[in-house]
DNA sequence: TTCCTTGCAAATCGTTTGCATAATG
DNA sequence: CATTATGCAAACGATTTGCAAGGAA
């Protein structure tokens, strides 16, 4: 594989995802570098985000939306998904892995584990129609 | 809402989803229908499964690999991906909804549901690598 | 100097859509 | 006859890729 060279590029993909705590798409990265890199290319901003989730530095969200989002917190966590306003949350909860069991029961392959994420209406959201009484 | 009109192809493609158990990609329902619908088009297949989908009559799936599985068995129930071959598999386990609970603790949104999917090697794979020592 | 990385643009891929024609009720 | 559905091809949006030039080791 080839060697690394560094990259000032990388670096900002790698700080922009790190300082937020939604789960900003492509698009909103390159959008956001472009004011610090007004030449930053969208290809560069996608070869980047595939090396650095090759790299297991960010995590790379396929959340059915259609479009991919980035998570800089790579550690075991799960998402919540508003089905109003597409916000995309981190879940602090406890691991729910003992599915995997439940999974296995009758099942000849081997279960390695389980993609899950949560939707409804986040606390945004929620607070609105629940104020309009659903409208 | 337009009123309904039937049509051979609305049917070969319900059909022919409903005598499969694995979960065809668009393109595959197309491939197989052009069998027996020479002239079919991909549009056309891909208008109806839409159709059918928002009908409830079949479920879309997105599964993360980039492409689109459609599956006309609509009752509740759960997915494994083949790691290694792709493949989808219907699992045969019990409701694992109580999760919503444990996703609810602590987050001020409402919790309507969670999709979730199991990974790992299928039947086949795994008794392929277990044989072949993993290679 | 080597070779990785970038910017730009063109290319892919899966899916959707406009339009004239065919089929259904 | 009034409309919905089809086939075809063009249009789309997201992501990838080829290539020549720029930057890091």
């Amino acid at each position: 594989m080839a060697t690394l060279k560094h990259s000032k590029q990388r670096d900002a993909i790698l700080n922009f995802l790190m300082s937020r705590k939604d789960h900003p798409t492509a698009d909103v990265v390159y959008s956001h570098l472009r004011e610090e890199y007004p030449n930053i290319s969208l290809g560069t901003v996608y070869r980047n985000l595939t090396l650095l989730s090759e790299l297991g530095q960010i995590k790379r969200l396929h959340i059915g939306d259609g479009v991919d989002h980035f998570d800089a917190d790579t550690s075991q966590h799960y998402h919540f998904l508003c089905s109003e306003c597409g916000a995309v949350i981190d879940l602090k909860m406890e691991t729910i892995d003992h599915i995997n069991q439940l999974a296995g029961v009758g099942f000849d392959g081997q279960i390695a584990g389980n993609i899950t994420y949560f939707y409804g209406l986040c606390p945004k959201c929620s607070a609105k129609s629940g104020q309009q009484e659903g409208a």
